[in-house]
RNA sequence: GGCCCCAUCGUCUAAUGGCUAGGACACUGCUCUUUCAAGGCAGCGGCGGGGGUUCGAAUCCCCCUGGGGCCA
């Protein structure tokens, strides 16, 4: 039908709150549409609801598009030749367009009370019926409707939905589609405010924005038919659609919803999570490259972008999954950008506060890097780089406190560093390697010990690096510490 | 409840009528190793059920079941 046409593709957001991974993941595969046909993408905002109206949300929805490196061609900001961009500046178009449909018998004056349609509603509940409107006021005489217009009665403007037949829409994922129109109602175009309704909105603003391609969630579905039938009645052709499938929460009990976690994208920026990767994983919920592919950058995604690999069914947010992949990104970034990318982390949480803390931390990145699987975990992995071990590991205390020979060779260690001219890795190493190799024990029974007394854990990056990054003073300080605070208790308690 | 959509390992998926149903996450074991992590190797594990169509069905059709969405 307009297979041809240039590809126009669009995200419509409403803003009632962050931007949602699940409206992320629409945005990206429209995004990767119209990159790959080399067609435009479009941010549009749909506000007419404004009773369910977020301050602030309109810019969190663009600061989360844009993290995730989603950039559009036209939009609210950026402007455009089919703007505004946002509905709530296009009311009056709208307000003509529903007249033009009233005026060629498409749409009708509704006057019933809000008082009516309830106790309707309640009537057809009890009697079992099918809810929804009974159509009272379709066949208003003209005379009617003037009346009521004259005393100034509110009213909604409804669509004239076809009593009989069917309607039938094409979708590109699932084929045709077909709803009894006895199944539909006649929907309300204008509400009392002069506000449209999402159904009218949408469908002018498709239409005079020129979109190709309507790729939206699911749950739009029911919706679909409605918009077809306002495109017959205008006379426009329909967009192609498609539905992407929705995603569903990990206890497989309906859609992602904050109760399993982060669903912000901007909580998972917040959680250390790298862009590329929440893109690179949600691409490949409901998308499949085609190959093994897991690891797929975004340039190769627009490359390899196709609908008809496009699943059809929910998926599961796996943040187990997204978690290993996230690790993958980080292990892939240079020292460098690493660096760059954790600092804000480890400024949030106090402990890098001046240059010399910061010069630090660039030691410590590749000692920590294949350790983190988020940027936020950062400061935990390094925290012993910057402050003195208060607690020590409980389970690593009773293992080497039983031990009646761990302070004479701790003293041993300390005299093997003392005696150190430079601080290297290879020099630390040589050093306690040769002292266990004299005392004809195995290396292990030095590094542990020295271990939990230098950094308070048992488990962490090689030993003799983080030494090394730590220093002579300090690797010496914190062993004598924790001498003077052990020994002597070693038979039974393991806190001080 | 009505309508609509969907159905391959626990999860994300590959397969587009034809090899022992492939990969990834998770899990388990082994390995490397000063610990942890990362890496390597191996293992566990799936076509929801029943009918057709066909020489042959994960793949096409129908029914059931299950899941999801929308409306209420």
């Amino acid at each position: 039908m307009n297979a041809d046409r240039p590809v126009r593709v669009r995200f419509a957001p409403s803003p009632t709150g962050y931007l949602h991974v699940g409206g992320a993941r629409t945005a990206l595969y429209n995004f990767l549409f119209a990159r790959k046909h080399h067609g435009k993408f479009i941010l549009r905002i749909e506000d007419t609801d404004r009773s369910r109206y977020v301050p602030d949300s309109v810019d969190d929805i663009m600061a989360s598009l844009r993290w995730l490196g989603i950039t559009w061609d036209e939009g609210p900001d950026v402007g455009g030749p089919y703007g505004p961009y946002v509905q709530s500046q296009r009311v009056e178009l709208y307000r003509q367009y529903t007249h033009q449909l009233v005026e060629q018998g498409h749409a009708y004056y509704c006057f019933c009370s809000e008082e009516r349609l309830q106790s309707l509603r309640e009537m057809q509940r009890r009697l079992k019926l099918r809810t929804g409107y009974d159509r009272k006021c379709r066949n208003l005489s003209p005379e009617e409707v003037q009346k009521n217009l004259d005393q100034q009665v509110p009213y909604v403007i409804r669509l004239k939905v076809p009593l009989e037949g069917s309607t039938t829409f094409h979708d590109l994922l699932r084929g045709d589609i077909t709803y009894p129109n006895s199944e539909l109602e006649d929907i309300i175009l204008l509400k009392s405010d002069g506000f449209p309704t999402y159904h009218l909105a949408n469908v002018v603003d498709d239409h005079l924005m020129e979109i190709s391609h309507v790729l939206r969630a699911d749950e739009w579905i029911p919706s679909t038919p409605y918009h077809q039938l306002l495109y017959q009645a205008f006379g426009w052709d329909p967009p192609i659609f498609a539905h992407l499938p929705v995603i569903l929460s990990p206890d497989g009990k309906g859609k992602l919803s904050k109760r399993h976690g982060a669903t912000a994208v901007r909580e998972f920026r917040e959680q250390g999570y790298l862009p590329e990767a929440l893109v690179n994983f949600l691409a490949l919920l409901g998308w499949s490259p085609g190959s093994d592919r897991e690891i797929v950058s975004l340039e190769e995604m627009i490359e390899l972008f196709d609908l008809k690999k496009v699943g059809k069914r929910g998926a599961v947010f796996d943040y187990q999954k997204l978690l290993w992949m996230n690790g993958e990104y980080i292990r892939s970034l240079t020292d460098e950008e690493l660096y760059q990318r954790a600092l804000p982390y480890m400024e949030a949480a106090g402990l890098i506060q001046n240059d010399a803390d910061r010069e630090k931390f660039r030691a410590v990145v590749p000692l920590i890097k294949e350790r983190i699987k988020t940027l936020a975990e950062a400061p935990d992995h390094a925290e012993f780089f910057y402050r003195e071990p208060e607690t020590y590991d409980e389970k690593g205390l009773r293992k080497h406190l039983k031990d009646p020979g761990v302070f004479h060779r701790l003293r041993l260690v300390v005299e093997r560093l003392q005696a150190l001219d430079d601080f290297t890795v290879a020099s630390v190493e040589q050093a306690i390697r040769g002292l266990a190799e004299a005392l004809g024990v195995g290396a292990g029974k030095l590094i542990h010990p020295t271990r939990l007394a230098v950094t308070g854990r048992t488990r962490g990056p090689g030993l003799f690096e983080l030494m090394a990054v730590l220093g002579k003073e300090t690797c010496i300080r914190r062993i004598q510490k924790f001498i003077q605070r052990f020994e002597g208790t070693e038979v039974h308690s393991t806190t001080p």
